[in-house]
DNA sequence: TATTTGATACGAAACGAATCGTAATACTAT
DNA sequence: ATAGTATTACGATTCGTTTCGTATCAAATA
């Protein structure tokens, strides 16, 4: 029995978005990419990747000066754990009302739905 | 060009869920609802609701002594808002994957299956 | 009418998240 | 070696959320 993953900050999200995308990174790389989408100073990120440190939602290599991060959370585990809540508290439980709600209110290419489709096929023959 | 609706907190996003519930509610029963599931006192509740309204989450009728609250903003809007950000920071704009996601895990009635099918039908013929 | 009960108002504390400035430290290049 | 540059460490502050105690007021009741 493994403990209860740290549910992440909305800032730490968008730096594990990054590391989850690079695989890994340092603070600069990580901080690089934050400063295309919001204004926010290094010193900033740097506090924020150290706080994830203690959490346990990243590891770091201290071999060199220039750490470099990795995250310990999959991004699926994360997705799973936040979608969880937000079918208790927004769906009253219903994963499927939520998928309505995700499916009726963006343009989805033909091609994904198809997707959806097999997936709903898969799941109905099971 | 109506104003941006306030993203409601954690603690408010309960209170919403009862007032959704109920269409209108006083404190008083809004707290009895919340003590069900977790511990906290009277004047919290009050409180958050005094925030609430003040913020425009809320509405409430002062007529009498005791106020009757009701929800400003609705649940498919909140539920529109809350999904479109989790869509962005966690599935990287991608709604399909957070519907894969949401009904992978979970499991779901073959009824409901059927009904997110007949979704998807619709869908693609448009 | 006086007392008790229940409601609102409000300030303040506790808490966590986010931000930044500054100092210490290690690398780089002259 | 020295000066400049980049990095980490860390304290302090700000900010928003949550919590609660106390005061005040109104309504019910004894």
């Amino acid at each position: 029995m493994s403990a209860k993953q740290v549910k992440p900050t909305e800032s730490e999200l968008e730096i594990l978005q990054v590391l989850w995308n690079k695989e890994k990174a340092t603070v600069r790389e990580v901080h690089d990419e934050l400063a295309k989408q919001k204004d926010v100073g290094y010193t900033t990120t740097l506090k924020l990747m150290q706080i994830m440190f203690e959490k346990g939602l990243v590891e770091r290599d201290e071999t060199n000066k220039t750490h470099v991060y990795v995250p310990l959370v999959s991004r699926e585990k994360t997705q799973k754990q936040l979608v969880g809540k937000m079918v208790d508290t927004l769906f009253q439980g219903s994963p499927t009302q939520l998928v309505m709600q995700a499916l009726g209110n963006h343009k989805t290419s033909r091609r994904e739905l198809e997707e959806i489709q097999k997936l709903l096929d898969n799941l109905k023959n099971q």
